[in-house]
DNA sequence: GATTATGTGTAACTTTGGTTACAAAGGTTC
DNA sequence: GAACCTTTGTAACCAAAGTTACACATAATC
């Protein structure tokens, strides 16, 4: 772990800190689509993301879902420390996107370190503001862009995560993600592939407008 | 300033941290209506909420505003600690709701006092999941609710945070708040006068239904 | 290879919200 | 009180997105 942990995160940590996070955190490996966190849990360890991509989901009360952001290899949780310092339920979902490796910190060296580290300090806040920013470009797609506009940026968004510009997906499950219906998505997909910005095929979709 | 310091302040930091807080903060007090920051601001303070009302604002591209949500007392602003940490520009605005009491600490006190002050520390997590509290809740009002129900909720807030249940507005204030056109708001505020959920006049609106 | 499940394309229609246009009421200024 | 500005009400129309319905293609299962 000490060799993934040194290479991700070594020049954000000084050694005694990474030795640290060597003997307490726990290695874990998970495929795609796994479930990390859900609505609702509660959390006793922090994620650091060592390889792959997390995506980020909300849910309102009738189950429809929204795709918030996805965490990329350095990334923490924001909405994990929101859990754990205030003792609350997760407000959010996390699916691996890709299949991802982390390293679990137990939630109580969170203060311990806090104290210690500056770079921990540093880490933790330069997370928290990452992860406001991120909510703050939601925001804007969702108030500011129509649907065919939030489609596009979708879709480049997640080829660009996944870097590769084929992305294997189908209709249903972007307008999931985007909280609208597969019916719209069908609609403004084709109007995308006869503007030339993308090419369908059935499971996957050839972004060409990167 | 240190009257109001206990007063606000004194449950959450300890004697010495207030102390220091009085030393080196500056009181501002400021009317309603007044911009405490714009976009693209860099911010070399950070505010301390005593009194009043701060509502924080987002844009896009076209001046077209959108509001994200209120701070109240005892809060500070995690868009500051944002642009402090990061020294980057400011991404919303910060307008007085109402008449506002504040307590300005540079920001160079942060990382001094994160290190030296387990209450400190505290408070700025605190703060951080307040504001991806309020993030997430305005995400949830514009990705899941329709109009009608976001205003309604717009005027309960708003009667809320002022503690007052008739709001002194104009429906073109409301219609920039919710970016949408006035037209829209007009509508649907009559309809909700209808439903006898409100009660409209000039330059006023009497929340019934709170 | 017949059956079933999943994914896609498209038409027709409805609802919601945005736009334009204009009238009228209430204030303000001179 | 005449002229002006701001605010509100409302009609008529338009555009975007949500809904229902169904055909058809591809893949998976037996």
């Amino acid at each position: 772990m000490i060799k993934e942990l040194k290479q991700h995160y070594g020049f954000l940590f000084e050694e005694e800190l990474l030795q640290e996070i060597n003997q307490v955190g726990t290695f874990r490996e998970v495929p795609e689509g796994f479930m990390l966190m859900d609505i609702g849990d509660y959390i006793k360890s922090m994620p650091l993301l060592v390889n792959g991509v997390i995506k980020i989901l909300r849910e309102d009360e009738n189950g429809d879902e929204l795709l918030l952001y996805f965490l990329e290899r350095g990334d923490t949780c924001a909405m994990t420390l929101n859990c754990c310092v205030g003792q609350k339920k997760s407000e959010i979902r996390a699916i691996a996107e890709s299949p991802a490796k982390l390293i679990m910190v137990p939630v109580e060296k969170m203060e311990d370190w806090m104290q210690k580290y500056h770079s921990w300090r540093n880490f933790i806040l330069q997370s928290y503001n990452s992860r406001l920013s991120e909510m703050l470009e939601t925001i804007d797609t969702i108030a500011f862009m129509k649907m065919d506009e939030r489609l596009l940026k979708h879709l480049r968004d997640k080829a660009m995560v996944n870097s590769d510009d084929i992305l294997s997906t189908t209709h249903q499950e972007i307008a999931q993600n985007l909280h609208t219906s597969r019916v719209v998505i069908s609609r403004l997909l084709k109007k995308l592939e006869n503007e030339g910005k993308i090419k369908l095929n059935r499971n996957s979709i050839h972004v060409i407008d990167l």
